[in-house]
DNA sequence: TTGGTTGTAGACCGATTGGTCAACTTTTAA
DNA sequence: TTAAAAGTTGACCAATCGGTCTACAACCAA
């Protein structure tokens, strides 16, 4: 409507107010590592303090409680992982050698040195079953990775170096199925070059 | 030392001081139901009063501290778990019999109606990396199970029904990785129809 | 009957939980 | 210069947490 009183252009957007003393990706990453470590019932605000180095008032204000700080680290996290899926995938050639480069890159969760696992699973496992909202976020997050992992298989297919006596997507649900089992047993005593061994047989299985 | 007194037989070991108003086994599996369907952080003292019907002086006389019933209730369903598979296995008379019904038994952990997945891989999954006492035990039962798995497979490799070119324990291991991971997608949006089918090719990549 | 032992019942405890709030500070806009 | 807006700080809160303890009940052996 009306017309901007300064010259100034939109590059520097000064919010009103007092301006924020922290980095917000600091701090969430900050609560994100929290999380992921400890999962969400046993990670407490007082825990969540120390990992951001904020005081709880700027915590509430910035974030809203608990529940909506996780939410905004699980998003971030889910968002994270599907640009790396999509530049890893960018980089290759060949269907073949896109399935080995997303395996891959599942499988960089087992090499976690505290055996964190892969954040998107432990929420999952934790929550899922009690929390349709935050299972509908985990759940559509899977979907739209199988998809692109269905399409692979699928031009593989066409082009005859995947197998075309199975649906694409069971192919690409058992290869995600796997890789699934791996990153969660490596939370225990699998090893990644136990788990990147095993990897060749899963997508063995899914050539022609 | 000392002989017996009364000539009672062992048979009726009755106790000293007033008897238990409860069973036992009955408290137990309602304890591991609680912890089953919630994880250890989110299942209250509460709520294991409310679920076993005991009060809060009873419980910690006979099964001592949160934790220690805990661990109870793990050991309990390992133990069970264990048992099912050794019956199971025991009625199939080829390695290929065994397989399928090893894996079938695995994926019964699907069907629940609730999502609640395994016991054992959401007690790993929630405690494994904070907890060396609680992943040791874990870890022990998949250790033994994936011995019997092994012992299969090679008794399977020795036959010739299984492929040969690999290590029977990676084989083990490559199912055993599977079979978690079917479970724990479970717990989301996986059906256990189409878990069982996926299983196929798991089992398919391991004939010879 | 009495003393020892175990189980039951639930009041009670300090600590911790997630969350709110008011006083104060720092910024921008008018 | 002043008012509004947003951020910081930490005290404060009710509720819940896991756990203890005392009074009492039920059983056995002596």
């Amino acid at each position: 409507m009306s017309a901007r009183h300064t010259a100034t252009p939109d590059s520097a957007p000064r919010r009103l107010g007092r301006p924020r003393e922290f980095d917000e990706d600091e701090v969430l990453d900050a609560a994100l590592d929290a999380f992921w470590r400890k999962g969400f019932e046993a990670t407490s605000m007082a825990d969540l303090i120390e990992a951001t180095g904020l005081h709880k008032g700027s915590l509430y204000k910035a974030f809203g409680d608990k529940r909506s700080l996780f939410l905004t680290t699980l998003r971030r996290y889910l968002a994270r992982g599907h640009a790396k899926i999509e530049a890893t995938l960018a980089g290759e050639p060949t269907p073949e050698a896109k399935l080995d480069a997303w395996m891959n890159a599942m499988l960089g969760s087992c090499d976690a040195a505290d055996n964190r696992g892969c954040y998107a699973i432990n929420v999952e496992v934790e929550l899922g079953p009690h929390d349709p909202e935050i299972a509908k976020v985990v759940g559509d997050h899977f979907d739209e990775v199988r998809e692109l992992v269905t399409a692979i298989i699928a031009e593989g297919q066409a082009s005859g170096v995947f197998r075309a006596d199975r649906d694409a997507s069971d192919l690409a649900e058992f290869l995600a199925v796997f890789a699934i089992g791996a990153v969660t047993r490596s939370k225990g005593k699998l090893e990644a070059t136990q788990a990147r061994r095993l990897a060749r047989s899963a997508i063995d299985a899914v050539l022609a």
